[in-house]
Order: structure tokens, then sequence, then C-alpha cells
DNA sequence: TACCTACTGTGTAACCTATACACAATTATA
DNA sequence: TATAATTGTGTATAGGTTACACAGTAGGTA
């Protein structure tokens, strides 16, 4: 007896469909960061069973496209954001996991510019939500959102992902709240620029933040140049 | 128009199938460690695409099991062991990934004691293989080993899972042929042996090894009970 | 215009961890 | 009884992490 990948795709359709009554589907938790707060954009259900229950925002996946291609088209369908951050995490499989029937799914995160995002206008269900203030989703989106934020928040540790939420241009300030923000902690401030301007990433524009009310503080951008191999070579200071 | 999704499943079967014509598979990279080597069990692929390479043990997810539940089954199945150490790595759906038609896989690791391992007698094409030996495999398998190979390296610096791979007593020596052989690098003896005791993880069986040609090493086993949190505090010394 | 507020920009010392490294003790074997 | 191979042990150095204070600057306000 073989198992079932031994027979051939076309053998197990014309035997039952017993393997083609699971449907696979993606989700993607969008994160932004505006007003010192990381957010995430979701969706108002629109199932019955979790009526005013927000959820992430996903599509079952197309027979004739690629896993991560349907994760972009969700992005780009939603955000009108053609060239994003994405990164597979996890693929959720209980069986019970959605209430209509068995749909896997793969979860992705995506790090975007949240002043990019011009909310497609028909889509008034579609909002920004403080990562912190949420307690519960529809399905088992809350655990997917967790699973992905512990991920973003391993990897922003040794990777230079972050400059993804910010604009071009941006201030060590912001992008210390930023790392703050994500990773939950105080740093201290000295330590921090010490840290960066070792590793050497940033470059300096010359230019002065605008329209605060103190000093301004130097305006910087991310120089991807420098980086080598896509590695940091310490972790964050806490 | 809503996504696929906001239909309800019975919905979608009824339409056209169009989002049931693709498969999900699971893979498992089930590894041991015999003679100072990692080892990876294979088996012969039976298509023909394939054939006379060898590939990962896998099967499809069949409708009223979990995601996880077909990976510890293909296990039992393959190893007759109930109790392993099983991570969900990455999710793999490339369009053309499979030659018979469209399947989705999913890829665990494994960590065995390879001498429990009893090979299934009627499976003569199932062989354990150095890691190092391999460089080619059938599918995308070579990629998806590659894929596990990565996160379990990563995986050891923070977390106990190694002791998975060892008889329950083991010398020091032989936990530390193991972190090279996993990682790859060769290690400092006493630093090494310093560190693992800072951790506290290891407790002293008061036996020595038997039939080695040299002074005999002290017996330790993990001792679980005092790891807080499943958390290292230190990755491994180099 | 002078002062107040709130932030920026900067360096050093203490601490902790990682690394490099050598020799005596023990067992099996010839 | 000598040899081969490995175990078991401590210290000094280097490097990185952390804690911490004060002068400078722009905007806001009286």
């Amino acid at each position: 007896m073989g198992t079932a990948l031994q027979r051939t795709i076309q053998q197990l359709r014309s035997e039952d469909s017993e393997f083609f009554q699971i449907a696979i589907s993606v989700d993607c938790v969008i994160f932004g960061f505006d007003k010192n707060e990381l957010k995430v954009l979701l969706i108002k259900s629109d199932l019955e069973e979790f009526k005013d229950q927000w959820s992430l925002l996903g599509d079952l996946v197309r027979p004739d496209e690629n896993l991560d291609s349907a994760s972009y088209r969700v992005l780009k369908h939603r955000t009108g954001l053609d060239d994003v951050y994405l990164e597979q995490v996890y693929t959720f499989g209980e069986v019970s996991r959605h209430p209509a029937g068995r749909v896997i799914s793969t979860a992705y995160y995506s790090l975007i510019n949240i002043k990019d995002h011009q909310p497609v206008l028909s889509d008034n269900e579609l909002h920004w939500h403080p990562v912190n203030d949420i307690t519960t989703l529809a399905f088992d989106h809350k655990i997917i959102l967790d699973t992905c934020l512990q991920r973003l928040q391993s990897k922003i540790e040794e990777h230079p992902i972050v400059f993804n939420l910010l604009p071009e241009k941006f201030s060590l300030r912001e992008l210390q709240n930023l790392y703050e923000a994500i990773l939950g902690v105080k740093m201290d401030r000295r330590n921090f620029r010490k840290k960066f301007f070792l590793m050497n990433w940033l470059e300096d524009m010359n230019e002065l933040e605008q329209d605060v009310p103190h000093r301004p503080g130097k305006l910087y951008r991310f120089n991807a140049s420098r980086f080598p191999n896509g590695k940091m070579k310490t972790p964050m200071p806490v």
C-alpha cells in the first residue's frame, strides 16, 4: 500500500476527490506605524458566525498562482501598494479553524509606510488598529496576529526591515520610537544612537525635522548598500 | 464583488470547484545523529520524473486531520515512533513544484534518537543519509531540507532541543560533537563545558562511558525541569 | 527680546560575557 | 610498564553592553 502522494493527482481526482476537499488561503498581517503606535490593517468580518468582529485580510489561493503571489495580490488589492516587504510566517491547519469548511491558511506579515496607503474608498470596512488594543479577532486571527508579531520582533533584532514602516527620511527619535513600539520596551537614547551609527546603515541627509516644538533632529535615510549580507551584527539595545 | 473567502465553502464547491484543485501535503525532514554525523531519513522517489532520486517523507493531508496530525502520522508510519519533537518550518507553494499537479506542501522537521528507529522491514527503500553528502533531491526537497536545517541551526542556539537526538545518557563530548555537526563549526572544549554547566541543564548520572579506548567521560542526562521557560540564556560558544 | 520648554547631541567608566589557551589525570592497549 | 588518546580544570584578555549628565538649539510665549 502506498501513500496518497505516490498516486498521481489525476488518479486521486478520479478516485473520490477525497484530497480535494481542502481549500487553502493566505492571511496577511499588514503592519503600519503611526502616532508612535504599531498598527495593523483589519476588515469587518462578513461571516454570520463572526458578525461585527474584525479579521485579517486574506483570500483563497487560486490554482494557477504561487502561494506568495496570492499574498501579494491581497496586499495590492487592499493597499494599492506594489513593492512591499512580505514574509511568510506559519501555516494554520486546524480542522475546525474555519466555520464554513476546511480551510488551511498560510500567514504572512507585511510592512508598509502607512502614509502611502490610500484606503480603497468603497472599502470603508477597512481600518488601522493599534496592535496593543486588539484583544479578539474573528477565526483564529488573534493567534495569527500574535505569531506574526513575535516573528517581527525577532526579525528586527537581526535584519534592517523596520525602514519599510517609515518614510524615506526620518529622525533617530522616530526610529527609536518604532523599535520601542514593536518590541514593547524602552531603550536608552545614547546607546541606541551609538549602536546605529556603529552599524553604519544610516545616511545623513543634512536636513532637519520641520514643525517640531523643540530643537529639531537630523534626518537620515536607510542606506541599503551599506548593509552587508542582510544580517545585523548585534541585536538592538534595551 | 467579494473575495473567494467571503462566499461559503459549500457555495464554492457547487460553483465550479475552482478552489478545490489544490492538494496539500506535509513533508518531514527527519533528523538523526549517528557516527558524529547529522543524518536525514529519505525514501526512493517512485515518480517516473524523479526515478532513482531520493525524497523526503511526506503524504497528502486528509480532510479530517489537522496539519500537525498529518505530520505526526507520517512520522509514526515511517519510524514507528510516537513521542517525537516536531516543528513546522515553512510552506512551499510554487505552482509547478510537483510534476503531477498542484500540491502545496508544509515542511516540518523532526528530531529522533536514531537508535530508537527500527526501519520498517518492507520499506527497504528507506535510508539514513548524512546531511552533508546530499546534493540533490527529488522535487524541491533539497530546498526544503536546507530551509529546515537553517531553522534547526538557529533554534538550537536558544532552545534545548538537541537532546531529542541523543540517547538518555550521553557524554559532554557527544553533546559537543552534535552541536558541531549541526552548526558546522568547531568549538572550544573548555568553553563548551563551562557554558553548559553554567546553564545547569545537565544532571550528572555518576556513571562513566563504557568501551572507549581512552579515559572515559562522565555521563549526563538533560534535566528538563531545570529549564526555565523554554529559552536558553546564551547562544552556543564557537 | 528674553526666557522657558523640550528636545537633540555627545563620552566615559563599570560591568559582564566571550574567547584563547596548557597541563595533569585517567583508561585501554600494546 | 610505557604509550596513545581523551577527560577535567582556571585564568587572563578583549570586546561588547549598560548606565548615566550636561550643554546646545529651536520654537513658543509672555
